[in-house]
DNA sequence: ATTTTTATACGAAAAAAATCGTATTTCATT
DNA sequence: AATGAAATACGATTTTTTTCGTATAAAAAT
């Protein structure tokens, strides 16, 4: 008997479709016409481009869709946290041998963040450290 | 008059070569045999594709190589701290607004740290801390 | 009702990346 | 010197990803 660990399938966004999956993500089910608009602000990108993609993604099940009146509104079917987990444990794979401290090490030595963002940090920590003493 | 910010060429290694500069990082320079060995314990890849991922990744400066006898010792170029920076930005940029602190409170929330590590992410944030204060 | 605008569908081309087969070179072994 | 083993070079194919043109449909504006 095998137990399926909920597998949850290959999340493995192309460059594209992450950038479609982080403008759903941040503003909700859109139309092609406005994720096209939020992706030209960083680069140019036709429209029908965007819709292919969306389409694609769409096949994949990646979104879903529904019709409001002639257009559709995409919505992400994957979920932000989990793939973005994922993501994270696979660069901190591929990158730091799975070391997350490495990473963050590297990540802290490297970028700013403000004092409250430190802090923040600091208090998860504490609360990991807490956590793992009742356990 | 513009500035140039000392832009380090565009860094954009792609999934294979990652794979490669690994294990250049990781053991120092290598032969084409040795660093296609080491793939082969992740994945299934040819000889003659590893080479060729090399010579491509030679002839983009990103390795050197110098002939020892018959065989190539080839090296990285790119430097491992500046390029893992590089991808770290590109990452928390694209998924995380920029927010370093988010993605790291993301990976904490995630992945098990050992206490000590937890401790080590502890004492450099107090050292940026103490630091930030002194500016 | 006709025209214009705005969508989608579809196919295919272009670009980027990964893979591998085969020929050739070079050294080591006999 | 001849054979075999191990390396490189090179070209080509395959696969994946990105891109976009064109046809068609549907709604809005005239």
């Amino acid at each position: 008997m095998e137990i399926h660990h909920n597998m949850p399938q290959k999340i493995k966004p192309t460059e594209a479709e992450l950038e479609i999956l982080q403008v759903l993500w941040t503003y909700g089910p859109s139309t092609v016409r406005f994720v096209n608009e939020k992706l030209k602000s960083d680069r140019n990108v036709g429209y029908t481009t965007t819709l292919k993609v969306m389409q694609i993604m769409f096949e994949k099940k990646m979104l879903s869709r529904n019709k409001e009146s002639r257009t559709h509104i995409y919505e992400a079917i994957v979920e932000e946290k989990e793939t973005k987990n994922h993501l994270i444990d696979k660069f901190i794979s591929n990158l730091f041998n799975g070391s997350t401290s490495s990473m963050i090490l590297q990540a802290l030595g490297n970028k700013k963040c403000s004092d409250k963002e430190l802090d923040e940090i600091k208090n998860l920590i504490d609360q990991i450290e807490k956590k793992d003493k009742n356990e």
